[in-house]
DNA sequence: CGGTCCCTTGAGAGTATTCAACCCTGGTGG
DNA sequence: CCACCAGGGTTGAATACTCTCAAGGGACCG
């Protein structure tokens, strides 16, 4: 566990600063970078038109590092602030009643944390970070407040809550209908689809998280996990080597729902080499739809 | 199904009028009424200071009546308004690629519908009436200009999202983690909960949905509902008479693991009567944390 | 009063979990 | 430099749970 690195936790302190000169100045001093809002909601993938107030909108959001293994928030803390993230990798969880924590979303870049922290005035849920990262503070009050004076900033906010929402939605239905094959390879294109609009390869890409925080996010347990990557690598879906998943047919992947079983395939291929071959045959190697 | 039932979907026209006066003689008139945003915001359980600007808001919202069966909005359908339930019960579904539906939440009085379309400007779930239901109309434009002259609003409407994201995280925890009696034992308390909340005997209530639609939602087959209802009664948690409901322990179900097998059951009690006692006994009635 | 839903219950099959053994890798300290 | 250890990962066997398929009963409605 992350017990002895897991002890920091971040507290507020001053965050925003109004004068633009003084900030351009701090840029990069002891490793904090400041970004205007401009910056924010571009990470956001807000739309914000050439003439927007927004692009002259001069207040500076701080950056700040955490390294892997950290705590960004704990549930029950006092909520002040939403985060996105700039660089790196997380995860948030939710811990019930008797300690075990469920994982509730692995954030990366320009996703948003904290927004359950709203209606309590506590965090919901608690974030940690699995490598080190670079976050950027937003201040929620003064998100509000701002988002008074810039119309497109306040549909903005409920835009990206929405979009959380549905998002979840999606969760829920995954949980409530999928079986274990069908949730890792949505999970695996969903990574993919992530990394691809990061600019990373949406082919080949390291898992960051560990088979436990992976089973914990999809409903199942570590082992269901490992051997699920298994059988996509044998059904020749993909490729697994520890961290690294390479998607070799993303297409079935998309919309797996389960695979034959072992019993299914040897009767769909009566006498053939045990071993997988070179391209895969569309059936019987995975049931879609 | 209620295909015959639900071909009616509610078409925007007219629902704010600002003529306090002309509404007033208006109310009630062909059925219809009208709230104020005071009102409204007691719906939402917003506080709202006595001397707020909320209070003195002449705008008017208007009531919508829907009978058992029909659509209040349809998924894909271009978004513009969110409805908050006054009375009634409802489901809210989503259609995954082949047809079948996943149900998302079971509204009543006080809770808002429609959140989920705000960040693509399309619903992404769609909303049916299984009672009789009566509706208030906020057109979502209107509502967000509104929350720019009251800061309480504003903060509320954030507040209210907030919430519902909690509510899901705390749903992708449930199916992530419990057993079908623990799944079961959580909806019934939920639901005590709620007509708790809205004056009705949390003891004893009627299920207005069927036990597929229970499965739907908490991810079990109707035929699993309807065992572990019958097993909860067997273990004398709960009584279960159709659509009927009793609850008998409700600390017991509050944190539910899972029943003890009968196999359990036979094993604590060796050689007792074959029928269920009248006060069930802690232990091995049932698996608590 | 026949049909359609809805609900219950049983039997059997299929899936995921549990428990356990073992391997691999990276880091640490002798 | 290497041995060792802990955490992460893989795999097998047995078990437990949930689903599927099937049959039958009851309520409501035209």
């Amino acid at each position: 566990m992350y017990s002895a690195k897991m002890s920091e936790i971040h507290s507020g302190s001053q965050t925003m600063i109004a004068q633009p000169s003084a900030a351009e100045a701090g840029r990069q001093r002891q490793g904090k970078l400041w970004s205007n809002l401009k910056e924010v909601c571009d990470l956001l993938r807000i739309q914000v038109a050439l003439n927007s107030s927004i692009a002259n909108e001069e207040i500076l959001f701080q950056h700040v590092q955490f390294k892997a293994g950290q705590r960004i928030y704990t549930i029950g803390q006092p909520f002040d602030m939403l985060y996105i993230v700039n660089s790196g990798f997380l995860k948030t969880v939710l811990i019930d009643e008797l300690g075990n924590e469920q994982v509730l979303s692995f954030p990366m870049k320009s996703d948003l944390l904290g927004v359950d922290g709203i209606h309590t005035k506590c965090y919901a849920s608690e974030a940690v970070a699995l490598s080190d990262c670079d976050l950027i503070l937003l201040p929620f009050r003064k998100l509000a407040a701002l988002s008074r004076s810039h119309v497109e900033l306040e549909h903005a906010m409920y835009g990206v809550m929405s979009r959380e929402l549905a998002r979840e939605q999606s969760m829920i239905c995954m949980l409530g209908t999928l079986s274990a094959e069908g949730r890792v390879a949505r999970f695996l294109m969903s990574l993919s689809d992530k990394f691809a609009q990061m600019g990373y390869s949406s082919k080949i890409f390291n898992l960051r998280m560990t088979r436990h925080e992976i089973g914990s996010y999809l409903g199942l347990t570590l082992e269901t996990v490992s051997r699920t990557l298994s059988a996509l690598n044998d059904a020749a879906l993909i490729g697994v080597d520890q961290k690294t998943i390479e998607l070799k047919d993303t297409s079935t992947l998309r919309t797996l729902r389960r695979l034959p079983t072992a019993k299914a395939r040897a009767k769909a291929a009566p006498v053939s080499k045990p071993k997988v071959k070179k391209s895969a045959p569309k059936y019987p190697a995975a049931i879609a739809v």
